[in-house]
DNA sequence: ACGTCTTTTTAGGTCTGCCTAAATTTTCAG
DNA sequence: CTGAAAATTTAGGCAGACCTAAAAAGACGT
């Protein structure tokens, strides 16, 4: 059995693996557990005894098969949780991902099928983030993300990158939702901002830092 | 704030203070919490320091208002979340107790309104107990237990004091449901055990262990 | 290929919450 | 009232997860 913080670096191993090819750094696990190189040095020698992950130093590090499992096991409650806290109980979707991120540690394997079942077995999360199977596999999607697209087509917005309350609120006061049809009119060179055309005919001005956290299909 | 632990030790004080007059013994701390006594003692020192308990060396321990106050904020959710549990999820009454005790310390003050109101703002748990209110009050019931109930009297089964998965599902196999209205037929003197009639005219046999977790009205 | 800069690890320390063993205080029987 | 037993606290340690500072390893421009 793993401790919340285990469990915690195995999430942030898995996510930083997905972001760049190749084996995670150390400061980059930094930065992202909020803590300094040698602590999470010392995690990952213990996380190696474990044999979670592959690790020699220096090296970086990357999940073995049973890290994984465990790191989709995580990802999976959390947006589990996540679907639960919107769909039930009302909240926006900028203001789950802190609570979702203390319920996913809870453990009891009863109730994650219970809550899948009675969530009717939800596909995605709020954040249009596909929810692992039970069997431990992430779902493909095939999404791209907003800068990749061309001027003058027209996308569908599926998902966001980002979850932080700021970054979902400014999606909302632009009237970006999940699900929106959006077309792009502009890619500025100098900056690779966009101009977007949503449904209801207005334009959003886009930067890429924004763009880049779209995705589309 | 409080770290986990220390919420599980202002639970324990709260709830060992109800069970005798008096203050609390440090050994009962240590029996409840699963921990030695010299644990306690620590814990004891931080919870005086932090002044969410009276505490004088060598004579017991009582909580400070802003402790019980913390305590029942903590017994409130827990009842809240087995309420979903049971209701929502479709557990059995035997089993969510443990779950309970960890989605508990959940921190979002949010979270507890929105599933409060989610759950249509129930007063008592799965298990007959009241919940706190949000003010931090403890519900008077004016329940009596089972063996302080005389021959002949008929009763209705209200709430039991032991939430443990075998006692309820004892509870279970002897057909005492919650609510069933019980006759005292029956009061053996020696071992003060009892016999009891229910509602489906069967006859239980009921040891003083039993009787003594079982509140009625 | 070499010195410098960056990244990572090691060494040694803190804080929390637990432990055992020993000391202390309280209780209680006679 | 007193001395043994019980309850409690103190002393000193350990493991987890973090820290700073220093050492070691790797990367890189010239």
């Amino acid at each position: 059995m793993q401790s919340f913080t285990e469990e915690n670096y195995l999430k942030a191993i898995y996510s930083l693996s997905l972001r760049h090819e190749g084996d995670v750094s150390t400061n980059a696990l930094a930065e992202l557990t909020a803590t300094k190189a040698a602590s999470v040095t010392d995690m990952l020698r213990k996380l190696s005894d474990k044999e979670l992950i592959h690790y020699k130093k220096y090296q970086g590090v990357r999940l073995t098969e049973e890290g994984e499992r465990l790191a989709l096991q995580v990802i999976r409650r959390h947006r589990l949780w996540e679907v639960f806290l919107v769909e039930k109980l009302g909240f926006g979707w900028d203001a789950v991902h802190d609570i979702a991120e203390q319920l996913e540690h809870i453990r009891s394997d009863e109730l994650v099928v219970r809550l899948d079942s009675y969530l009717s077995h939800p596909q995605f999360d709020p954040h249009g983030d596909p929810i692992p199977t039970p069997a431990g596999e992430m779902p493909e999607t095939g999404y791209r993300k907003l800068t990749e697209v061309g001027v003058g087509e027209g996308v569908r917005l599926m998902a966001v990158l980002e979850h932080s309350t700021e970054f979902l609120q400014h999606l909302d006061r632009s009237g970006l939702t999940l699900g929106c049809i959006i077309t792009v009119q502009t890619i500025n060179d100098f900056d690779k901002s966009l101009l977007v055309q949503t449904e209801t005919g207005s334009t959003v001005f886009t930067s890429q830092d924004v763009a880049k956290n779209l995705l589309v299909s």
